[in-house]
DNA sequence: GACTTCCTACTCGGATACTGGCTGTCCGAGTTCTGAGGG
DNA sequence: CCCTCAGAACTCGGACAGCCAGTATCCGAGTAGGAAGTC
């Protein structure tokens, strides 16, 4: 099981958006963080598409935040490029085979997906419960006001 | 995000194999799930060498768990199969970049990486909370006893 | 000087190749049971 | 009748291809801003 790397980049590009006044080019954010600039396009599409983030195109476009950081969730990120399906699929393999339980006894679920969907559900309620807003808090209460103001000077460049 | 789907498979052959009291082959599992014996084989080895399992070779061999089922727990059997490594991967993305933040100011995680970590632990506790006699004694519950006799007696043949 | 027009440059968006890991398969090494043969 | 031994069948274990989602990339459609030209 391997989580989509595209998901660090969004939340991060997420982050720097809240502190952006401005609109921010995907080719900036790339280069903010070193990363491929085609492929985070792809990332910041999928957000865009989830409604997390708005475009603006033509000369001093760029990406920002539809809503309040603190309105975020890393949960909607996370769902927004790695989709928001459950990890764990059953493929209901008590139905097969020779001792095939019948139709009728499969009213509830299968016992090895209910544990998987209560994790899955207790992994998705830890992510809902932090807010982009959250994240860029720390980033401000544990950074230099200076390094700050520089990074805002070199988006806005 | 997509989790192995030998997980299911994996966690399918614990729970029989709780309710038996001889060696089960791995071909004989894999007809009893309809599944690919091949590959179902794959897993079982990983269940051998994470020792939740233990072989017997030669005629009349097969799998038997190593301990009681109520002292393995879900946990133990998808991070044999699927790895114990946490789904997300931070690359450090702070440190890259025209604004890359000094090593000395790397001592803490990133919350990113902080927020998804606890998230992983969440899910991980949740699985750790149930046992493979849990599942068993849920299957036993719900089904006819003879149904779980003529199963048994499947598997002796 | 102000307005209109056009043009350029910049932006996003979707369609297109490539790669690593999961999926699926196979054959060889090792062990246990069985049966025959001899004492 | 019991023991020994050889054979055969069955088991697991690791090594080998195939396929799909994720990775990485590119070029075209569309738009905002600015400069030039005109009134």
């Amino acid at each position: 099981m391997k989580i989509s790397g595209g998901v660090e980049w969004g939340l991060h590009c997420c982050v720097v958006l809240s502190g952006a006044t401005e609109p921010v080019p995907a080719a900036k954010l790339a280069e903010f963080h070193d990363v491929s600039p085609s492929y985070l396009a792809k990332q910041l599409q999928l957000l865009s598409r989830a409604g997390l983030v708005r475009s603006a195109q033509g000369h001093s476009g760029g990406y920002v935040l539809t809503r309040s950081a603190a309105e975020i969730t890393v949960l909607d990120v996370v769902e927004a490029i790695d989709g928001a399906e459950s990890a764990f699929r059953c493929t209901e393999v008590r139905r097969r085979g020779p001792m095939a339980a019948p139709p009728e006894r499969c009213t509830t679920p299968c016992p090895i997906a209910r544990v998987m969907a209560a994790a899955d559900h207790a992994w998705r309620e830890s992510l809902r419960a932090v807010t982009i807003g959250d994240l860029t808090a720390d980033v401000v209460g544990t950074t230099p006001p200076e390094t700050l103001d520089r990074a805002l000077a070199w988006l806005r460049a």
